[in-house]
Parts: structure tokens; C-alpha cells; sequence
DNA sequence: TTGAAAGCGGTACCAG
DNA sequence: CTGGTACCGCTTTCAA
């Protein structure tokens, strides 16, 4: 079968459809293969610096952007690291970390991208992540099980690293341990003579993962002592922390950790302005070690958590998508220790 | 010329790459055709339901997921709508929002994706997320130009929109008016019968897109009039407050507009504990109304910033990309109401 | 030094 | 109702 092939026969370049390397190759007079080399600078090949100039140029003048999807499909593999975009606003800890690790990832080349999935959950999430076959996939907080690392791995994502409370089969886990977040609150309260400790759980959902946990911690801290431990939902508005407030004393609690700093500072001021005096009647301890805990007065007992450096996790993403079989399952625990001012 | 095409000698299985709708095909003893029928449910052909769930099965026992790149391609297009991540750490106002118009514009079919582009700037930057060929761009902040805005609509971009301080040639812009912010800060300010007002301008880079306007704003609510306007550097650190605060009376203020709740919380907290009152002495005003303006003693007066919600926005978007002709460069501008509590 | 062509994984037209 | 196949834009041998 005879067939005339683009190749020899190249249609007229559309109106105002975006340029291809066909529209550049056309322009410039060479084939879409030399306009592949030029632009990549491939260096297994050598082109006349004539021939540069004039492929150059007509990617210029025609404003030729090169399709990623095209060039990823061909090429089998992408550099794109996907995050799932939180759903539930985070706090300045938290966008800090996320900045400085897509600045590392920058610098070694890769694409940060935080895809938002609201609505889908676990498996149907690592589902939607898969379909665009990124090579790494950077998962912050639980929800993801060994089913949807499976999905990721078989689609070709070298890397699958989680950044929460608990480790998951196949991936690579850094273990925040908020188990241990609420357990050095809790001791640290019961050190200080306190018996009666109130624990704060956010109302609002989504950050069962973190409180889940912490609240875990500081009953094991009170395992074995005569001291008692409360669990106090709290949605982060004025008007239920002072509900909270006002039954307060009935509650007979005296000391609180209040989840996080923010979480703290809404319960303290609720306290304080219903006459219950911090630390004398009520200690609070928060969590996160945010700037305004040390803006409060008293200033604001914390859990500081040693998150690791956006370079370092940068670092580990890179090694394992280099080799995935180096480390399998490789998981840190990053520390969390109690810094104590004066609200405890 | 003869050539034996994959149609009719298709290779034996890879061992473990991803599946293909090639492999289910093959499992399910039909054609790519069939299979791209089935999983999409193509109403302009009808399949046997035996068929079907041949294909349905062999999908499953596979565990195939499509390959994103590769659908787009073919189809010209994606129904990815592309924001930059943003490189500074965002208020929960911002996160919020954020996260409503992921939720409305997922209610739609849109994927979002937010893409972190560090270090490239302006034009840079257009480039890269054209390379993604996304269907729409919704672009915070400043920074990006007329000519970003072309590179993208010439790949395929039908809606780019700019939410930021002002507006871009053939972007539809929804303008928060910083400048408006600033100036409802000054007019009030000035109201209450103050005269010499200082503006906070974080040291912080990013922010100068926000900040600026903001001082200009407070700028001209004090033309003409004997009131002046003194501009003072602030990064979001104690020690730098202190700094400020320690050389305050030298500077004779008697109001401060801190560009932000945050930095007015900093402020505030570094002037009580240099002996300086608030608003007797110094009055103080933020902006955004976070919730934790109201957890300050005195309470914070703030500027409120009337955000569009995450749903009309989301429908600006897709009726754009319905019909980019439709309402060429509408924009709208949200207001900014000055909040009195007790720090003014 | 440059060009022709195969093909990445899907989709959709056209035949049968 | 199902199968064959051209093609989306790009990279990369292989030949000339």
C-alpha cells in the first residue's frame, strides 16, 4: 500500500492552533528531528551553529512552548512529583515545609505538583494521582493504603514516600509521630503536679489523622498514674470556645492541651476572659511551635515538632527514585519535644 | 511495502510495566477500540453487555489506570485548570478559599493542580505551566504580564484569570483592590482624629505585590490633609518587632496600619511590653479579619477583604471556557470595609 | 550534519 | 456490534 506520509507532504500550518516542532521545523527549513536536537541541546549529535540560529529564531518568532504531555508519552517516564493538596487549611508550620521542599525539588529538576482531590478518598484518590504517571508521589497525613501505593508503584512511580502517623505497606514512611506529640504534653503536665488533663479534638473534620493520635499520646502518658484524661471537642470559632469556657469549671480540669497553638490560643483567651486564671487554675499547652505562642501572655507552652528540612526530604525523594530498591521502607521518626514557657 | 504492524503480532506481556489498554485487549480477547469504548461508555456505540464486562474484568484483574498524557494528547485538550503554588506562606483566609475553589471547580470535572514554580518569574514562569497545555490558569498575585497571558492562550488556554492588585492585558481580572484596603485603614485612622500614621511593609519578599498598594492606599487617604505617612520594614520575627517598638516613641506615631492581622498581632504584642498603649497611646489596625483579631486584648480593628467564594469564581471559569469570546476582560472588583473593634 | 520514520497510549472514524 | 487504523506531538535510532 502507497500512502503519502506527513512527512513528505506537510499540510498547510494551522491558523492559530498552538506551533508543534513541525510549525518550528517548517519555519526554519530542517526536519522536526534537527528541531528535537537543537532545542534539547542534545549533545549526542552535532548541528551547525547556523542551523541553531535559524531553529531558534523560529521558535521564537512563532512562540513555540514544547507539549509536555507529548514529550512525556514518548519518553516513558516524567519528572513530576505529585503532592496531594491538603483540604483542610493547614497551618504556616505546614506551607512553610511545603515551600522549602518544592524549592529543593526545583533544584534537582523535578516538578512539584499538588493535585487537589477533594471528595475522592483513599484508593480512588491514588487512582486519580496514578493516571498522571508521576515518578514520585509525596503523600502528607494518612488515608493512603497499601492497595493505592500498589496502584502508584505498578503505573511507574519510583517513589512513593508518606509524611504522616502511621507507616503503610510498600512506601517509604517518615513517621510523625503524634503519638508522641500528645504524650511529651502529657507528661510534661503531670510532671508539673497537674491530674485532671482536658485534651482539645478539633471538631472539624479532616484532622482526625493528627488528633487521633495525639490524644492517643497523652492517655498513655496518664496510663498508670491516678491521673485522668478528658477529651473536649472544639470547633475553631469564638462562640464554641466560649461554650467550653463556661462549663469549664464544672468540667473540674487543670490542664488543657489544646490539639495546637492556634487551637490553644482560641481556648485560652475563652478561659482567661471567664475569669479562670492561667497557669494557676488551668495550664494549656499547644502544639506546633508557631511565632504567636511566644506572642501571648502567659506565653504558650508547645510541642515543637522537628519536621525534616524540605532539603533533606528532597534529598531522599531523589535517591529513591533513583534506585527504588536501595532503602525499601526506609522510615525515620522525626522527634517532638516540649518547650516550656509560661502558660504551664 | 510490507511491514508486520503490532496490530497483528502483538508482543507477549511486559513483566511488570504498566498496563496498557493494549493488555486488557488482549486479556479480554477484544480491540483497543472496544476497551476505549467500554471504559468510557461511549453512547455512540453500543456493546454487548457480555462484552463489557469481559472488559470491566480484565481492567480490573490488570489493575489498569489510563494514562492521562495520552488521552490529552489525542484530544487536543485537558480540563486541567492550573494555578502557581504560591512561594509565601499564605493566611488561612487564602487556604480556605483556595481550598472552596478546588471543591467547585472539581464539582464541575476541572482537575486542579497547583504548580510550583519557584525561582522562574513573570514570562519564565507562563512558559512552563503552557507546557501542560491546562485549559484554564488562574493566577494569584501579581506578576505575571500581557505577555505571559498570550504564551498561554496561544497553547490553548481558554480562560486565564489574574486575581491580584490590578489588572492584565487579555486576562479576565478579578481585582482585589489592595489599594482600597489600605485606604479604608488611612481613612479611618484619620477619622478617629489621627495624624501621624506609620504603614508596616514586611521585609518578607513575595509580598511586595500586597504590600505596596496597601501603602499607597493609606498614601492617599492622607493627601490633603495634615495627617503623614511613615512606610516601616517589619519581618514576622520577635527580635525584629522588639527592634521596632524599642524605637518607637522616637518616631512619633500615634497609629500604625500593620498590613496584616498577623503582623498587626506581632506589633501590638511588641508595643504593650514596651510600655506603649494600645489605641490610647498608638492605635492599631490590621487587615484580612482573621479569627485571631478577635483573641487579642485590646480586640483588633481590622480591614475585611470580601472575597469572592471559591463557587462564583469557579463558574467564572467555566463559563469562560465555554465561551472565551463570551465577556472579553470582565472584571470585578471586591470590596474592603474597615472592621472597628478596640485597637483604634 | 540532516532527514525519514517508528512509536509512546489513547480515541474515534470507517468498514465490515 | 466490533475491529482495523490514522493520528495527537515529540524523541530517537538508523540511513543517507
Amino acid at each position: 500500500m502507497v500512502q503519502i506520509r506527513k512527512e513528505s507532504v506537510p499540510p498547510s500550518p494551522a491558523p492559530s492552533a498552538a506551533p508543534t516542532s513541525a510549525d518550528v521545523a517548517r519555519l526554519a527549513g530542517v526536519s522536526r528531528a534537527t528541531v528535537s536536537y537543537v532545542l534539547n541541546n542534545t549533545s549526542a549529535v552535532r548541528i551547525s551553529e547556523a542551523t541553531r540560529r535559524r531553529v531558534h529564531d523560529a521558535a521564537e518568532e512563532l512562540g513555540y512552548v514544547p507539549h509536555a504531555a507529548a514529550r512525556s508519552l514518548r519518553a516513558g517516564h516524567s519528572r513530576m512529583v505529585l503532592m496531594p493538596a491538603p483540604n483542610v487549611p493547614m497551618g504556616p508550620l505546614y506551607s512553610q515545609f511545603i515551600n522549602e521542599l518544592q524549592w529543593a525539588l526545583g533544584r534537582l529538576d523535578y516538578t512539584v505538583v499538588q493535585y487537589g482531590s477533594i471528595g475522592l478518598r483513599g484508593d480512588e484518590a491514588a487512582r486519580a494521582w496514578a493516571e498522571l504517571r508521576p515518578v514520585a508521589v509525596l503523600v502528607p497525613g494518612g488515608g493512603l493504603g497499601p492497595q493505592g501505593v500498589h496502584v502508584l508503584k505498578r503505573s511507574g512511580a519510583r517513589a512513593v514516600v508518606t509524611l504522616g502517623p502511621e507507616r503503610v505497606d510498600g512506601a517509604h514512611a517518615l513517621l510523625m509521630d503524634h503519638h508522641r506529640v500528645g504524650h511529651s504534653a502529657g507528661a510534661h503536665l503531670l510532671a508539673r503536679g497537674r491530674r485532671r488533663v482536658g485534651v482539645v479534638v478539633p471538631r472539624e473534620p479532616g484532622l482526625e489523622f493528627f488528633s487521633r493520635p495525639r490524644l492517643e499520646g497523652v492517655r498513655h502518658a496518664a496510663r498508670d498514674t491516678d491521673a485522668t484524661v478528658a477529651e473536649l471537642p472544639l470547633a475553631y470559632t469564638e462562640e464554641d470556645a466560649a461554650r467550653l469556657a463556661a462549663r469549664w469549671r464544672s468540667l473540674g480540669l487543670d490542664a488543657v492541651f489544646a490539639y495546637n497553638d492556634e487551637y490553644a490560643m482560641l481556648l485560652m483567651r475563652a478561659l482567661q476572659d471567664e475569669g479562670i486564671a492561667v497557669p494557676d487554675d488551668t495550664a494549656v499547652v499547644g502544639a506546633d511551635d508557631l511565632t504567636l505562642g511566644r506572642l501571648l501572655r502567659p506565653r504558650l507552652s508547645t510541642v515543637h515538632i522537628d519536621l525534616p528540612s524540605g532539603r533533606d526530604l528532597a534529598e531522599l525523594v531523589d535517591r529513591v527514585v533513583r534506585d527504588p530498591a536501595g532503602a525499601p521502607e526506609a522510615h525515620e521518626v522525626f522527634g517532638a519535644r516540649i518547650v516550656h514557657r509560661e502558660s504551664s
